[in-house]
DNA sequence: CGGCGTCTGTTCACTAGTGCACATAGTTCG
DNA sequence: CGAACTATGTGCACTAGTGAACAGACGCCG
């Protein structure tokens, strides 16, 4: 839990690209932190008094759990993005409960202090609602996503999410994970995963799975992902690398 | 379309609660106009021009389209909020068409002029922001909700919300409207209404729905909306800090 | 009054998804 | 090595939801 290296700033796309006079205001706050699969980075009925900035492959969800009982995986924040914070300002207690999904680096700042420099930089704060609209951008179409589409077509898009992060051909994810971040039953999950083996779409080994046919994985999915990066390509073009 | 009177502003509730320097900033561009059902607000993709606030029983929709051209509704704006550049500060294009679905009366502002009352004003700032913030929180309670809950669940949510706002207990809103709002199938629609009518919960005329039982109808629904209203209480209420 | 367009109820055959139960296989750890 | 977990595959009976088709019913307008 050491104050953050420059490199390791930019390691995220949010703070990578910001001028050295918003950096210089954040810097000396940001610690960087690493996280494990299911660790819990914001509770939801909490104060947001940490805002987090995923590094490199690291990823996180915010989770949402139903009166019934079923937990569901609503949005998916990877080094493009930052949790906490960001569209509040950290004034409110979370809606929603923020939990690392794939392990990795973690940069973390109080919530206060960066609020404290959008007030003084115009840019930055512009900076920070420009993501906020392709967050929004985003549970919009998985709240679409969820009303239209077959638990296949979501489950291919949520491998493939995964695969992306990972950057090699396997994700390291139990069917009963799987199921529970997109709501449904595991047998099911098992079932579905059983069908895109037995067609070579992919492999599965215990609590894996092993990419085998990426064009066969993208045709199964809705590819709603897509339109939501077209989105983020959009409104932060060129600002910033994509992922 | 007339500038609007302090009465219509009193009608919004984001506005309603303004400290009188910053409603003097935003009161004499706005604009009052009348919107019937259907009538589009902002076109997915377009640049934000314009941002509208709802008033009285007015109702608005965030309605995605897929790519299979299934539409869905994923969220709903009325007298409690405003649409357009929210979250953005209407830097970017909208990623979803906003939809009239209860007419009635809308103010309209340019979105620079929101936007440049916000950069003198750290208030009015802080309090989109906590709006937005509750926008947010609606579209990830839809998103869980459209993963987990029935399409009966759901449909009671909907008229629940839409009597709301109506005030009274008629709904003026046909089957086909209410399905292409769930994103489902209008025979299965008809279906869950004959039985709830069976059951003395509603009534259906043409074009119609008319409550009968209001409790049965609370129990049918999955209360998604109860959540986000004690969200949008916690968020907003009375808070509106004069900095 | 008659005609036309739209909304509604219902049938039918079918696919998607649930939830539980139980057998089996892979991992971990003493 | 063997015990104890945990993850997975599969059978079963069942409910939820689809999508097309068609017959009425309602309401409006000339």
């Amino acid at each position: 839990m050491t104050t953050a290296t420059p490199d390791q700033l930019r390691q995220n796309a949010l703070l990578s690209i910001l001028h050295d006079e918003d950096r210089f205001h954040l810097e000396p706050h940001i610690v960087a932190v690493y996280k494990t699969a299911g660790d819990v980075l914001l509770e939801a009925g909490d104060d947001v008094i940490d805002t987090w900035f995923p590094c490199g492959g690291a990823l996180a969800a915010f989770c949402l759990t139903t009166q019934d009982g079923v937990s569901v995986d609503v949005g998916f924040v990877g080094r493009e993005g930052a949790i906490g914070g960001i569209v509040s300002n950290g004034h409110v207690p979370a809606y929603s409960t923020a939990v690392v999904r794939v392990p990795g680096l973690f940069l973390r700042i109080k919530t206060s202090a960066l609020e404290q420099a959008k007030q003084e930089s115009l840019a930055l704060r512009h900076w920070f609602a420009r993501y906020s609209d392709c967050l929004l951008a985003q549970v919009f179409q998985t709240a679409a996503c969820n009303a239209t589409h077959t638990i296949r077509q979501r489950l291919a898009k949520l491998i493939l999410a995964g695969l992306a992060r990972t950057g090699d051909m396997e994700y390291p994810m139990t069917q009963e994970q799987l199921a529970s971040m997109l709501g449904v039953g595991r047998s099911f999950v098992s079932r579905v995963i059983g069908a895109m083996r037995q067609e070579g779409t992919i492999e599965s080994r215990r609590g894996q799975i092993i990419l085998k046919d990426l064009a066969a994985l993208r045709h199964q999915s809705c590819g709603c992902d897509q339109l939501v990066d077209d989105h983020f390509d959009v409104v932060l073009h060129g600002i910033y690398p994509k992922i």
